[in-house]
RNA sequence: GGGCAGUUACCAAAGUGGCCAACUGGGGCUGACUGUAACUCAGCUGUCUUUCGACUUCGGAGGUUCGAAUCCUUCACUGCCCA
């Protein structure tokens, strides 16, 4: 009756393969249970964190210290610099082919991390879609700057009317890539956007981690304070010049370089950066709580959590 | 003790007789999101109601008026200035 998961090449076949999800927002405290859960089950860990990937921005991403790493093998931390094009089809790409490696050795692998669009390419696959080059992306930020939103919005009533009626069309990110793939395909992009969810030859385990909101909150503020003194602002000055690019956007960092440039005091950007981190935590729990699949958990309750990954290993 | 200014929703801040449940910003809440995603975007935010709508609000009390956040009296508190 069950549909097998790996039809296409019995020789591949990994049922009896795990793939161990953490998830949870930002702050929240998965490293330290991942870590608990990895050192229990002997397996490795991958990282599905979009920030703790560039090997540069540490601190600001609360990356796994080195005492850490040496506990469990991780993947994906510090894998890639601040300077290389990278995004969410890559990493699904390099994550099934790594985890098709690793499966070979371990029974369990986990998956820990926060980004949402990274951890559905993994667990759902992504459609086939070509990376955007530079020109076109500069070309269609061109037209934005200086048209205007209502100008690319007309744009791709042309280009893909299907499109046009089911994007956010106030969003000029979503209108630009749509756009953008448009140009580079000649085809619409409505086209190439199947919405099919690939089927992994191995089992999906969907742990979910969080804590009533002030805490999570307070728990976001004060780590905040700690990435201060651990020397964040020393770590965003390193890459001051490069602040425009788009792996600098990013929490902890942005609102630094708006202290540097003068605009914010150093007092008003750390608390820019609790609240985007806040901020930031809230829609990481609104896209996962769309997933019905995730089991939650508070993350003090270890045991607890042990205790039903076993429940379904077992069977 | 005297003078002046002020007290509006979680905060800041408009409104100075009817168009006010009250501009706006922040915060908060909710949501969308398949390749730049720690991005980007949207809605809600007095109470009750799915909507229509009903009800209670603009420091307290009293008053003027058909009608008050807006005018008057008084009390309380805050800030600045003079003592």
């Amino acid at each position: 009756m069950e549909e097998p998961n790996c039809q296409l090449s019995t020789i591949n076949c990994q049922l009896n393969k795990t793939l161990l999800v953490i998830l949870g927002p930002t702050g929240v405290g998965k490293t330290k249970i991942s870590l608990h859960l990895a050192e229990h089950f002997g397996c490795p860990i991958v990282s599905s964190d979009s920030r703790q990937f560039y090997r540069e921005l540490k601190i600001g991403t609360a990356a796994p210290t080195e005492a850490q790493l040496q506990r469990v093998k991780h993947y994906f931390i510090g894998s890639h610099s601040i300077f290389d094009e990278y995004n969410a089809g890559q990493y699904e790409q390099d994550t099934i082919q790594l985890l098709d490696e690793l499966f070979k050795k371990n029974d369990v692998v986990m998956l820990v991390g926060g980004s949402m669009m990274y951890i559905d390419a993994v667990c759902n696959g992504m459609d086939d879609i070509p990376t955007v080059d530079t020109e076109t992306r500069e070309f269609w930020q061109k037209q934005y700057a200086e048209n205007g939103l209502e100008f690319i919005q007309n744009e791709l009533k042309k280009l893909d009317p299907k499109h046009y009626e089911q994007v956010d069309i106030q969003n000029p990110k979503r209108i630009m890539h749509a756009l953008e793939i448009c140009s580079m395909t000649g085809k619409p992009y409505s086209d190439l956007r199947t919405g099919e969810r690939k089927k992994r030859n191995f089992n999906i385990i969907k742990i979910g981690l969080n804590r009533p909101r002030p805490e999570l909150y307070e728990r976001i503020n004060a780590r905040v304070d700690v990435m201060m003194g651990e020397g964040l602002l020393k770590e965003a000055e390193q890459f001051y010049e490069h602040r425009q690019m788009n792996t600098l956007n990013t929490v902890g960092y942005k609102e630094l370089y708006e202290y540097m440039d003068g605009n914010w005091t150093l007092d008003f950007a750390i608390n820019m950066i609790k609240q985007d981190s806040r901020r930031y935590a809230k829609r990481q729990l609104t896209w996962f709580n769309r997933d019905k699949e995730i089991k939650w958990f508070v993350p003090d309750n270890e045991e607890e959590v042990l205790e039903y990954i076993r429940n379904i290993i077992s069977k």
